[in-house]
DNA sequence: TTCTTATGTGAACATCTCTTCAGATGTCGC
DNA sequence: GCGACATCTGAAGAGATGTTCACATAAGAA
């Protein structure tokens, strides 16, 4: 239980960070960073998304400073920047595996 | 690190969640029902929106099981249902504070 | 019953967001 | 220089979202 509010421009910061990670293709994008570096191209094959939108994903995320560039040649190397958004998306993701044991799943495995 | 990819129905979900955690006002309502059960009206006052516009959000929640209604007369109590919401919001709530002290506020207390 | 309180709902409206398309930029190999 | 490649960008359109306003429902008080 907690005392006191955050303040308002806390919680509207956070606001800002769960509306980045609520995009499917972005969440995807940013789960596929946990594995670590990837390449643009690589990055829409995993996140299953067109190279343009994932560019233009990739654009937002580095403006909330959530992922950072690592550039050689002609090549854009992204990775997870942001400790925050890592330790939300792993404690997210390790609570959805555990939903789905407790869920009614019929036939319960994955892929 | 991770050895496999979750499905992405799974990270579906997931981007579903944080859809609603990424509403400033629902995001308040939300913070407000950590200290337990609020009325419509006070849920509105301590999130600083008409007490329509809390009804329409609360309604979105509710249709999500984030929140739960115990009614008593005329009067509707709301309280967190979801625990991996109240989870997400704890971790991410307890890393914003901190980053209050990491990053260059002035004055950084709070009210 | 009638009035008041507490909450819920629907439609309209403005706004934001994501995607696609077309093209720009910059790098490498020849 | 030229062409191929990797990434980035802007404009435009479709769709989703949140708010407000006006009203509906339902419970208690008189």
């Amino acid at each position: 239980m907690r005392a006191t509010l955050p303040p308002d421009a806390d919680v509207a910061d956070l606001a800002d960070v769960f509306g980045l990670l609520s995009d499917p293709g972005r969440l995807r994008l940013m789960v596929a960073l946990l594995g670590g570096e990837l390449r643009v191209a690589e990055l829409a094959a995993a996140a299953n998304m067109s190279e343009s939108a994932t560019s233009h994903a990739l654009r937002i995320l580095r403006a909330h400073r959530v992922v950072a560039v690592r550039r050689s040649g002609r090549m854009a190397f992204y990775a997870l920047a942001d400790a925050h958004v890592r330790m939300l998306l792993d404690v997210a993701l390790a609570h959805v595996e555990h939903s789905e044991m407790i869920h009614d799943h019929p036939g319960g495995g994955r892929g």
